[in-house]
DNA sequence: TTGAAAGCGCTAACAT
DNA sequence: ATGTTAGCGCTTTCAA
C-alpha cells in the first residue's frame, strides 16, 4: 500500500497530501502540476489551492527518477578560473544565457574545467544523467571534450568555432574576421600606413579568424608597411611583442591587437619607449573588455554582442533538448568598433 | 515484484544488474558503493568488479530521493555578473573552493542572483532539496539572505563580514583592517605626510573596515594631513574622488584606495593633473587584482589569500552539513602588500 | 555478513 | 476527465 500520509522528516508536502487535501488523485494533482490540458477547471482550482496552502514544491529528486531528465544543462568554462573571472565577457555571456534560460524550466550549472580530470568529470554529469545538456566556452580549439560529450549522446553547443570543426557541434561566434577587418581598416583610413597586429595563439579561432580580418583589410593596398607580431592574448605577450614590432620598425604608426590585454601591455611598451598614444602610435584592442575602460589612454576596442551571444547559445541548447536530431547551423553575430582615445 | 532486468532506454546499468553480475543482492551491492564496512572480502571483490565492468555510476536522483540529500552545495554571488567576472578575486575563491570540494562527494553549483527574484529562487533551491547548503560571496552587508537560508534549515557559510552581524551565520574574510593599516603605514614610512584616503561604500564591511585600518594607522601620528574621500569600489568613483581630493589639498602626497579599480581611477586623475606617480604622489589599491598588473604603473596593492579562503570557506559549510549544530567562529586570514611601481 | 523488502515522491500508461 | 497502479534506482531497516 502507499503512503499514509504519515509525516516525513524532511517536512515538505508530498504531491499524496495535496491530492488528498484538493480531493483528488495524484494522478490528477500531477497532471496540474504539470501543466496537463485534460483537467476540470474545478478540479485544476482545487489543486492549486493545495498547492498553496501546503506550500507544495515538486521533489526534483523523484521526477528525475521517473522522467530520466534532470532539467538542469551545464556551461562548461573550459579555460582556467583566472582568466574567466578575469574577463567580463563571461559575465555577460551568462547574463544572456540566464536571460534565455529563464523562459524555461532548466536549471543553469556553472562548471570550471581546464584539466583532463575535470572535463572527466563533466562527462560523467552527463552520464550520470545529472545535467540534459552542456554549453562550452573558450576552450581551445582542439578540445575533444565537446566530441566526447556528443559521443556520449548529450546535446551540446559552443561559444566560439572550434578550430578542428567536424561541424558535429553548433557554436554561436562573434564575426572576429570582420571585427578585425573593420578596426585595421579605421587604422587605414586615419592615415595610418605602418600597421602592425599582434597576433592570438595558434591554436584558438578567435586568434586565427582576427589575424585574417587584419589581413584582408590590408589586401592590395599599396604603401602600407605590414608587421606580425604572435602573441598569446595575455599581457606579457603584448608588452613584448609590441617592443619587438618597434624594434622592427620604429616608424609603425598603429597597432591592432587581437586582444585588450595585449592592447595594455602595447600600451605599456609604447609609452616606455617615449611614443605618445594615439599620436605617434594608435592602438585598437579587442574585446572592449573593462580593461579598455582602465588603461591609459583609454582603449579603442573592438566589442562583441556577448549578451546576446549567450542568449543565443542557450537556444541552440534548447533547440537540441526538444529535437535531439536537429541540425544546427552555426550562429555568427556582428561585432563594433567602440572608439575611446588611443586610435 | 521488483525491476526483472529489463533494459531501460537509458541503458545505464542499475545497482540491480550490478548485483547479479557479482553474485550477491542488491542490498550488498548498495553497501559496497557506499563503502560500508560491513562486507566481505569476496564479495567486495565481486561487486567492485562488477561494477568496473559494467561501468555502473550511481543514479543521483534514486540515492536523493531516499537520502533526501543532494550532495550538492551552492555558492551563491550576491552581486552582479559584472562585478563578479570583473574581479579575479572571485576565481580565486572558486579555485579555492574547488580544491576543498574534490575530496568530497559534494557536488558545486554556481549562480549569480543578485536581485531578490534571483534571491527567492536560492531559497527554493534549498527547500527543493537540490541543495544541501549554501555558500555566499560579496553580499552587500545587510542582505537578509543568509537569515533567510538559516531559517529554511540550510547550512550557510559566507565569504565577508556581514555587515549587520548576527553572530549567527559563520564567515570567512581577509583582514581588511590590518591589511589597510599595513599599507598606510607603509606609506607614512616612506615619508608621506599628507596621505588620503578613497572609501569603499558604507554598506560593505570591506569597506568600513579597510577606513577602520587606515585610520589606525595614523592615529596619534602628528604632522600628518589626512583626507578621506568616498568611493563605491568603482573605477569612475575613484577617479572623480581623487580629483575632489586634489582640489581639497594639491599637495597631498599619497593615496590609499580600498580598491584596484577606485587605485586605477586615481592613477587616471592623478595623470590628467600633472602629477607623477610614484614620484609625487603615491598609490596604493587593494585586492592585488589583475589590474593591478595593467596599470601604468603597475599597482602596489594589499593582496588577499582568496585561494585559502575558498577553502576554509567549504571547510566551513562542511563542517556544518557534518553536524548542523556545530557553533563556527568566523575566519580571519591575513593579508599581505605587494609592491610594485605606485608605491 | 547477507538477503529480502519496504518505500523515497513522482510520472505516465492504462482503465474507466 | 479522472483514478489506479506500476515502476524509476536506490538506501536502509529487519530478519536470518
Amino acid at each position: 500500500m502507499a503512503g499514509k500520509g504519515r509525516s516525513r522528516a524532511s517536512g515538505r508536502p508530498t504531491l499524496e497530501q495535496v491530492a488528498v487535501e484538493a480531493n483528488v488523485s495524484r494522478g490528477t494533482a500531477s497532471r496540474v502540476v504539470n501543466g496537463s490540458l485534460e483537467v476540470s477547471p474545478y478540479a485544476l482550482k482545487a489543486v492549486r489551492d493545495a498547492i498553496r496552502k501546503l506550500g507544495y514544491v515538486p521533489n526534483q529528486a523523484a521526477r528525475s527518477l521517473v522522467t530520466q531528465r534532470s532539467d538542469t544543462v551545464l556551461l562548461v568554462v573550459s579555460e582556467s578560473e583566472d582568466r574567466v573571472f578575469g574577463e567580463p565577457f563571461f559575465a555577460s555571456i551568462v547574463r544572456g544565457l540566464s536571460q534565455e534560460l529563464s523562459s524555461t524550466p532548466l536549471q543553469l550549472n556553472l562548471m570550471m574545467a581546464s584539466t583532463a580530470r575535470q572535463h572527466d568529470r563533466v562527462e560523467q554529469l552527463v552520464r550520470n544523467g545529472h545535467v540534459d545538456g552542456v554549453m562550452l566556452i573558450s576552450l581551445h580549439g582542439d578540445d575533444p571534450l565537446p566530441q566526447n560529450l556528443l559521443a556520449a549522446g548529450a546535446p551540446v553547443a559552443l561559444i566560439g568555432r572550434p578550430v578542428a570543426d567536424g561541424g558535429a557541434v553548433p557554436y554561436v561566434d562573434a564575426d572576429n574576421e570582420s571585427g578585425a577587418r573593420a578596426a585595421t581598416e579605421y587604422l587605414y583610413q586615419q592615415g595610418r600606413r605602418r600597421i602592425a597586429t599582434i597576433t592570438g595563439p595558434r591554436d584558438m579561432a578567435a586568434g586565427l579568424d582576427r589575424l585574417s580580418g587584419y589581413r584582408a583589410a590590408l589586401r592590395g593596398k599599396r604603401g602600407v608597411t605590414r608587421l606580425v607580431a604572435r602573441g598569446d592574448f595575455g599581457q606579457a605577450s603584448g608588452e613584448s611583442a609590441m617592443r619587438e614590432l618597434l624594434a622592427k620598425d620604429p616608424k609603425l604608426d598603429a597597432v591592432f591587437a587581437a586582444s585588450d590585454p595585449m592592447a595594455a601591455g602595447a600600451l605599456r611598451a609604447l609609452w616606455a619607449a617615449g611614443r605618445r598614444v594615439p599620436d605617434d602610435v594608435a592602438v585598437i584592442g579587442f574585446d572592449d573588455s573593462e580593461l579598455a575602460r582602465n588603461t591609459n589612454p583609454l582603449l579603442t576596442s573592438v566589442s562583441q554582442p556577448t549578451q546576446r551571444m549567450g542568449r543565443k547559445l542557450a537556444e541552440l541548447l534548447i533547440t537540441q533538448l526538444r529535437d535531439p536530431d536537429a541540425k544546427l547551423a552555426p550562429v555568427i553575430l556582428p561585432t563594433e568598433l567602440v572608439r575611446r582615445e588611443s586610435a
